[in-house]
DNA sequence: TCAATAGTGTCTGTTAGACATTATGGA
DNA sequence: TCCATAATGTCTAACAGACACTATTGA
């Protein structure tokens, strides 16, 4: 131990506004959507993420769930932090920092309140700025916990086809994967186990229905993955 | 397009108190090491996470730089947040909402300010519940970034040897890692360069000394990685 | 029967991990 | 010389991706 100093560090807290703005991400219509709604902006309605400042006692992922179900009419089943931005307040009743929390809702969900919609990621509307950066965000986050966290699966309901569940993480890793090899690394994987029934959609085979049921499994591969750097 | 309501959601904002929590990390002594600084807590002095709040149109980052310059003397090389924590007010003066955030130092920076010391991150003293949690954390998020994002050149000074690379690894990930394998994976990750140097440290042959200089690379592997799951 | 989707067996190129070997310094 | 560390070559088992094939439904 090293000597003590005798001008102790002694912050002192300061004042400010929060806000929580939630991105409910969802598979519709073959591609990841975000849930948004109608709200004021200045004199005008526009599109924009829920949000809402937290109650007081309210646990930040408690206030996402609230806010969720008001736009959603049910609570999604999984939340995660996305970041919290501190850009400063732009207009009076503005919040100058808020935290930006992703939220997962399974293609089975009901359809969302009257005045909330359904976009896909890659056509929504102008956002105020902050918001398209949670929603980015939400995005590149998601898409990179996908293979190192069973995300995919609160994007299904609770029994789903194989084929389901790799179009879910085509959506979600934005390309196609291999159908074999897909099945072979999931079996590998001991995530997920058959039920009895199966699913017929019109044509085809019907598919076997499986449910997420992860269980104990050998130790994973070990080397160091460098190529998955991004930067 | 749906029917638009006529109760347009509104939220309205609420005055909080926030505070910048960082963990600066750094290897020390073979171990990963959390920087603390000694402060008052209640009546006596602990040692704590150096914290504060954001000063007016500072943005958490910069936060972050200054708080950790403050302790360390120096700016560390690379900040990323590891999430905001709301578990109320526990005593007077104490923040209601704080940011956890990570930086790392690299193992040659200087040593810390009179009031400040290293802790191994398995030998910390006790520690506030929330500094706790973010000290967790801060420690999982690096861990899990460490193989998706060159952290671990953060963790290094401008050169270093290929056995200085792989003990940061090793100290990161927790495991010994194969000498021959993570040299060839590194090969192929075009992520370092040698330099004209040689480093010799007593005994043994001297180590070529390389430098971090990321190059453009083939097409990394696609197979999703189911096995990385922790849960 | 054809079309469409589900599901599986086999081959091959790549690679992680093990092992062995050489290289080069200090004691 | 011996020891310690650096650096590299080779072998093998495992696996990702490709391809082909069978299975099972509706039209």
């Amino acid at each position: 131990m090293r000597d003590r100093p005798n001008v102790p560090i002694k912050p002192a807290v300061r004042r400010t506004t929060l806000a929580v703005d939630v991105v409910v991400l969802s598979p519709r219509a073959d591609a990841l959507a975000v849930l948004l709604v109608r709200a004021p902006v200045g004199a005008r309605e526009k599109w924009t993420l829920p949000w809402d400042a937290p109650q007081p006692g309210e646990g930040l992922e408690d206030a996402a769930a609230r806010i969720a179900s008001a736009a959603l009419g049910t609570a999604p089943a999984y939340f995660e932090q996305v970041g919290t931005l501190s850009d400063g307040r732009r207009h009076p009743g503005e919040a100058d920092v808020s935290v930006g929390i992703a939220a997962l809702s399974p293609a089975s969900a009901d359809a969302p309140m009257e005045e909330a919609e359904w976009f896909p990621l890659a056509g929504l509307p102008a956002l105020a700025p902050r918001h398209r950066t949670v929603v980015d965000r939400a995005a590149a986050v998601v898409r990179q916990r996908v293979d190192q966290s069973p995300l995919a699966f609160r994007l299904l309901p609770p029994t789903f086809t194989l084929s389901d569940l790799q179009a879910v993480y085509e959506l979600l890793l934005g390309r196609r994967l291999h159908k074999a090899s897909f099945r072979r690394a999931l079996q590998a994987s001991y995530l997920v186990e058959p039920t009895d029934e199966w699913h017929s959609e019109g044509r085809g085979r019907p598919a076997q229905l499986f449910r997420y049921a992860p269980r104990k499994r050998r130790g994973a591969r070990r080397g160091v993955r460098f190529d998955l750097f991004t930067e």
